[in-house]
DNA sequence: CTGTTAGCGCTTTCAC
DNA sequence: GTGAAAGCGCTAACAG
């Protein structure tokens, strides 16, 4: 017959409610909720209300007021891993753009191995997101299409999936490549190696074909080897980087589709002891920073990632308005606005790893 | 009197929920709660739901539930800034390690400038989740203070500040600094220098600190302005080796104390034209890619950042677990668990940009 | 302008 | 085992 044990171990949070406030000026929960929406109120009620709730640290409760609206004013970044730096700064150019509309943004790997296929994805659906941004991974298309398809707005960035319609952000990566090869081709460059990533991912896939394709308009020969795949991973840049060197014939001029490529490949280089750009020239992918770290600057195909990140959040924040009613014609029926495919061009950023070859 | 207008414009989202569910089986709505919480469920109805739920695409509401249950199984992470590759590993380790207890994980920046002080903390606690994990900013470390206050579990990181009792884990700043200090007297230089950042962080003030007392230890002078202090940027980082350049007496060696810094002191010495060792001896913080892709490859005081937020991810976890009835006594009393303080200790990863002085 | 009322989608006693 | 009913904290009609 001891005391009813305590309610809990962890003691109330934030139990502060409109109740409460309620309680503290007999106003009503919807004169409250009046004033937490900017409202109209009259004025003593506005202060009482106010007081109030700083007396008693009141919070609102976006989980309560997101059920009842059913719009979270959040959306969900879905990227297939978050340690990489492109990566890192599509979130932050993201949430930076978002916050200012006052929309939240939670962030949530696809982890392609572990977990089914979509959880991410159902997980953020699970959470009331109003629209999800992705870098898409294999992984969850499928559920992608399927939220897309109940009229959640998915927004793409750096990759488009096959059946998966909606507004996307992405690289020329064809063009991205191509200006790599002429950079080298114009430094007089005819054996020219590409350190690319799997195939299977859109973006990779066409940074490949622009280089190849590239290849082709130049009249230079593509040997086999001559184009590294692998997955999108340092060590995988580092081996591509030595088997390249390791070749009867070596490239004269080697350049990377990727971040993570460039840096292995910079790793590989440096313990061969070669160097840039007498013995060999290189285009990095993606890493301004440690190009201007490294002497010499190195050549570097920069993707403008901020600018990717912001486009996408606009495109996400236009699917999020109520729609405005387009032009003066009341039947105008514009129907849902259609999909909008965004192109940005990355630049060449030239530095002092291209040089004439020497042979 | 047209139709009534399509409820709203954008259709129905997943509208699926229990009562469709229900409509589908013929069972209640807590017959279908149960087995979406793994309760027991006689076999023909188990099957009932779960055909129905999947014919469906039906997916729990997290927010409904969190509502009802007041827990939301999601933590906080807040961070001073997002783009930065320490934040970034812990962002990324924090996930890793608690979505395999899932629990999920949202992202906030505190934002230092515009927004109200403390309200990513306010934004994180309206969204009920379960505890914070932070890097604090002194911005927000009232209201961080508040919510433990509350109840709310936080666990900080890489910081302390001052009135916030909570767990932590730290590095052993003045360590790592002494480290450093060690590192380059063993090669005999004596006219060391330090890029530290603000000493209002208390990070960075402890490796201002054990610079210093190495220093000390090691009898060699410091000379005014042999620290220089500034904001944790690459810009600021440019500038104080710059000025430590143009010093009458230069210094044979600098240390820097933070990544931005490190990256920023790079360049400057990039520019210069001096050659590391030769001209100058360096050692960096944290950048051990960087160091990997220059060569020399750099000496470096490396963080265990990966550590350091599975550490936190614990300490986390412990505090949202229902707390185990500890010791086999009853009335053991032990109260709630006293704060730990996580204490993780740098590495000093030689490389060859430190060698002996010439002078 | 203010109060009453009915839920948002889910969990949880409490009877059966 | 299962179902009926109450309610988490908030908003949105609708009267007054």
């Amino acid at each position: 017959m001891s005391e009813p044990r305590a309610r809990a171990v962890r003691p109330g949070r934030s139990p502060v409610t409109y109740k409460d406030l309620q309680e503290h000026t007999g106003l009503s929960l919807s004169t409250i909720s009046k004033y937490f929406n900017g409202l109209p109120l009259r004025e003593s009620n506005r202060v009482a209300v106010e007081t109030a709730a700083s007396e008693l640290g009141y919070r609102v409760n976006t989980l309560a007021r997101s059920l009842r609206t059913q719009r979270s004013r959040t959306v969900g970044v879905l990227l297939p891993v978050l340690d990489n730096p492109f990566h890192l700064s599509i979130i932050a150019g993201i949430e930076a753009a978002l916050s200012d509309s006052g929309v939240g943004v939670v962030v949530s790997a696809s982890r392609g191995a572990h977990g089914e296929p979509g959880a991410a994805v159902d997980s953020l659906a699970g959470r009331m997101v109003d629209g999800i941004i992705a870098v898409p991974a294999a992984h969850d298309a499928a559920t992608l299409v399927a939220v897309s398809g109940r009229g959640l707005p998915v927004v793409l960035i750096d990759r488009l999936v096959d059946g998966l319609d909606g507004d996307a952000v992405v690289l020329d990566n064809a063009d991205a490549a191509r200006q790599a090869v002429r950079h080298v081709v114009d430094h007089g460059h005819r054996r020219v190696a590409a350190i690319a990533g799997p195939p299977d991912i859109w973006s990779l896939r066409g940074r490949s074909d622009g280089f190849l394709d590239a290849m082709r308009q130049h009249s230079l020969e593509v040997g086999p080897g001559a184009v590294r795949s692998g997955p999108l991973t340092v060590e995988s840049g580092v081996a591509s980087m030595r088997s390249l060197l390791a070749e009867p014939e070596r490239p004269t001029a080697v350049v990377c589709l990727n971040y993570e490529l460039t840096v292995g490949a910079l790793i590989a280089l440096n313990e061969s002891g070669l160097r840039i750009p007498e013995d060999i020239s290189f285009v990095g992918f993606d890493s301004l920073e440690l190009s201007q770290v490294i002497k010499p600057r190195l050549s570097m195909v920069v993707q403008p990632t901020h600018e990717i990140a912001v486009r996408a959040a606009d495109l996400m924040r236009r699917r999020l308005e109520p729609q405005p009613e387009s032009e003066l014609e009341p039947g105008a029926q514009a129907g849902p606005d259609p999909y909008q495919r965004v192109v940005l061009r990355a630049e060449l950023v030239p530095g002092g790893s291209v040089a004439r070859p020497r042979d």
